[in-house]
DNA sequence: CACATAAGTGAACACTTGTACACATCAGGT
DNA sequence: ACCTGATGTGTACAAGTGTTCACTTATGTG
């Protein structure tokens, strides 16, 4: 989903084709338009509605049957977000099996949805500190979600059991800031360039690391 | 400097002030504008030269003696931000003088900071997964340089010495990286709330605590 | 089938935008 | 004293912007 079609069919004033266009079509297209565009390099504050509409192969008005302004787009986009997170997650719990190389594993699946989701992520790194307010907190709670998700999985993989419920909450709230940071690494190096993917990929585990040795050490200095 | 003047002489359409208007006068206006705006809850990659003049109190013509494009600015304002970076440094190193509370006394110098040039810190935050690649370089570059200081004082401090060069530098880039995510979160809060601002601060010193924690057990698991 | 509804279209609007040009003013060096 | 450059100003224009309106078409439910 969201791969960038290049506009199939042409300049058609009329929509003549016999096969339906399926209902929400245009939708997903102005979202993946829209991500298309911030995975060329365009900031998501930056873009317009003509722009998007444009990039989407569709006309300016056709936008607003389906969002009311680009920050309800972005919104929107977040909740699809929250889907790619979700898989994510899924895949990261199937498969990693040996728990001592928990962090590898998890790293490597993350660097491996990132790549895939190029403009997703993006959109997210951007948003971080994007100008709308919404769409901020939206990908705040996201990565809370994921934090606490985080925190249950060790909870039930009996890791880290002598941290308190806050501390353990503490710690995988800096996991998750610290891979969500290693974001801004991964997407400012050429895509393809997978030597320069394998180092950011070998620090993150190495800060992810160092973490859980801080966690393991933690209550010792609680005091 | 950087304040936000309300534009003191009016509309005049000729320059009748006796005194002279000292030069780089309005290169500093529009710089300053610029991160008014941005302060105001605007993205900076939004921003177009015609606005950045209004704000300014200047006319669209004028942004051409200074810079070449919005972009430009960006970069000379990165420059500013080291100045900010090089001056926080300085008083941190003069202000914290018991090695027990280093972190919390220096989160509590960068928390101040932060707040004294918010629009600053804000423009950083953006520019990290900005549009423009060179802003976004420059700020990775600030902020290479940042850890690379801190590294020299923990040094020079006698602190962490079983650690090797890398893994020091490792430590501080974590260290680095972790602060400049709570950056989103302090500039997430308004600026008033003193309570929300001191959960921040509480959290990043925590955060730090158990970063040094895992670096002080480090050499125990590099086998 | 008829009909309400959702989805798409093109034309038009009043603005805003980036940039270019020609001109005014002042500072400083020769 | 005069020129040169740096800086600031106003005007102009073509292109792009968000948004509204009236119109068509296809879908699904009664």
């Amino acid at each position: 989903m969201y791969t960038c079609e290049p506009d199939k069919r042409g300049t058609g004033k009329q929509m003549t084709d016999k096969q339906r266009r399926r209902p929400g079509e245009t939708r997903e297209k102005l979202m993946s338009a829209a991500l298309d565009l911030v995975g060329k390099g365009r900031h998501f504050a930056s873009l317009g509605i003509r722009e998007i509409t444009r990039q989407a192969g569709v006309v300016p008005t056709s936008f607003y049957r389906h969002f009311r302004s680009v920050d309800d787009l972005g919104l929107q986009l977040v909740d699809e977000l929250g889907l790619v997170l979700r898989r994510m997650m899924r895949e990261a719990r199937a498969n990693v099996l040996q728990a001592d190389k928990l962090i590898e594993e998890s790293v490597a699946i993350f660097v491996a949805h990132a790549q895939a989701n190029r403009s997703f992520f993006l959109f997210m790194a951007q948003g971080l500190a994007g100008e709308s307010r919404a769409v901020q907190e939206g990908i705040r709670s996201e990565m809370r979600f994921f934090a606490s998700e985080l925190a249950n999985d060790l909870r039930r993989l009996r890791l880290m059991e002598h941290l308190s419920d806050t501390d353990l909450d503490l710690t995988c709230d800096l996991v998750v800031r610290t891979v969500a940071f290693s974001l801004t690494d991964l997407l400012s190096v050429s895509a393809d360039d997978d030597y320069q993917v394998g180092q950011v990929r070998k620090r993150t585990t190495r800060f992810l690391q160092m973490v859980f040795v801080g966690a393991a050490h933690w209550n010792s200095r609680s005091a």
